[in-house]
DNA sequence: AATTATTTGTCCGTATGTATG
DNA sequence: CCATACATACGGACAAATAAT
């Protein structure tokens, strides 16, 4: 019937469910007979669907009790099952949150370069830059060479997990910005000199291995592609 | 017969193979068949532990191939299984960049914090503080309002994903500490007039709504923490 | 291009452990 | 202590997918 993974498919209804809260806190699920009744699906499928939930943290799995949703804080929330989930739950203040937090992990990330970067990520870099100044006339070539470039600027870091974490959170940013599409147009700002300028200096303060400077200049850089993000809404663009 | 979850066992053993490097990227493992009889329980327990694995994207399951041990990229490494599992395996490397990753989250959770503090917080923050001189005398005490204060600060950025990102984090390192007995001692520092004093810039330029100067207060406080242990391991304590 | 072998994925009848009342 | 209800565990059978021949 199903293409594979039914478990798989149960565990993002449910995970769906329980993030956009419609299950609360609190609230028992069915026993997995019933659930497997409901869903039209075997009692391993939910088994195994409910243990994934478990995994996450969304639910805990009791006898005699049942599956209960867990609180929001025992969510595991930089799963990127469970970031998406709340993404499309459209929940206006989590999105504030997750840019709020890209906002000061980047920069932080930054930071992190600027003091773990050695020669060749400086060479990469500058290259990366280069790159970027050459696709000023082109909105496209731009586009690409931004997003190679920030790329570049976190493996300077030489952190498995700094570099995940901001992996996760750039993905799920993506996938927000899949759903107002005339943002996506501007996720990495307009071509300018301006612009250029701005990534410039994340560059070279980097370079210098100055984390300060290199941490302030990255705000000033995702200040300015949000400032260019609403005034394209006040535009009616939004 | 066994203690409830033998799937979770199960994973945990598997776990700790894969993240300690026993089974590498690429290796194949044993058959749902084998690996149940190897260890001496049923495919469904055997299957779940799998599910679990994948879940953390430790693994890839597919008809014919088998199951596969995933790139470490791959791995999702803000799941506190995996972090333990990961401290567990003695990498000297990891261990250095989980610090690293605390020492510029934390400071960048603080200039959110200074970003978004309400007049509650301050209140709250200053008597946080208040309470850490008044423990100046006694080590037990200053340890508990250090670890109060600094959750104060984290609680006043008012941002769920940055809370959950700390406590995870701090978590992990609490538990690496476990095992280094004579850290324990300076992890919040040695009581000082001087060490409350970098707690109380922290504070104050939070209080000022000042983010980048919150931003290196902070770094000033774990830099001075680093300090005091790395003395203490000269001294031979550690 | 088709067949086969292998392995995961799925289903379900049954048995056991465990916590509640 | 017993009865109940639920998760947990077992294992035999079948379906689906895919690599290799």
């Amino acid at each position: 019937m199903q293409s594979g993974k039914l478990s798989r498919q149960l565990l993002h209804a449910l995970g769906r469910e329980i993030v956009g809260g419609e299950l609360k806190s609190g609230d028992v699920l069915p026993t997995v007979e019933a659930l497997s009744e409901q869903k039209g699906v075997s009692r391993t499928v939910t088994r195994e669907a409910l243990k994934g939930l478990s995994a996450l943290g969304l639910v805990k799995s009791q006898p005699k009790v049942g599956t209960v949703v867990r609180e929001r804080s025992e969510w595991q929330w930089w799963n990127p099952d469970v970031l998406r989930w709340s993404i499309d739950a459209e929940d206006s203040e989590f999105l504030v949150q997750l840019v709020e937090v890209r906002r000061v992990i980047e920069p932080a990330a930054v930071a992190l370069a600027a003091k773990n970067a050695n020669e060749e990520d400086f060479v990469e870099l500058r290259a990366a830059l280069k790159q970027l100044r050459a696709s000023l006339d082109n909105d496209e070539a731009w586009a690409a060479a931004d997003y190679a470039l920030h790329d570049r600027i976190i493996a300077a870091a030489h952190n498995e997990l700094m570099l995940h974490l901001v992996r996760v959170l750039r993905d799920a940013l993506m996938y927000s910005r899949q759903r107002t599409i005339s943002v996506l147009r501007h996720e990495s700002g307009q071509p300018s000199n301006d612009a250029f300028a701005l990534h410039a200096a994340v560059v070279d303060a980097i370079c210098q291995r100055n984390e300060i400077v290199a941490y302030q200049r990255m705000v000033d850089l995702l200040q300015s592609v949000r400032e260019l993000i609403e005034k394209s809404r006040e535009r009616g663009e939004g």
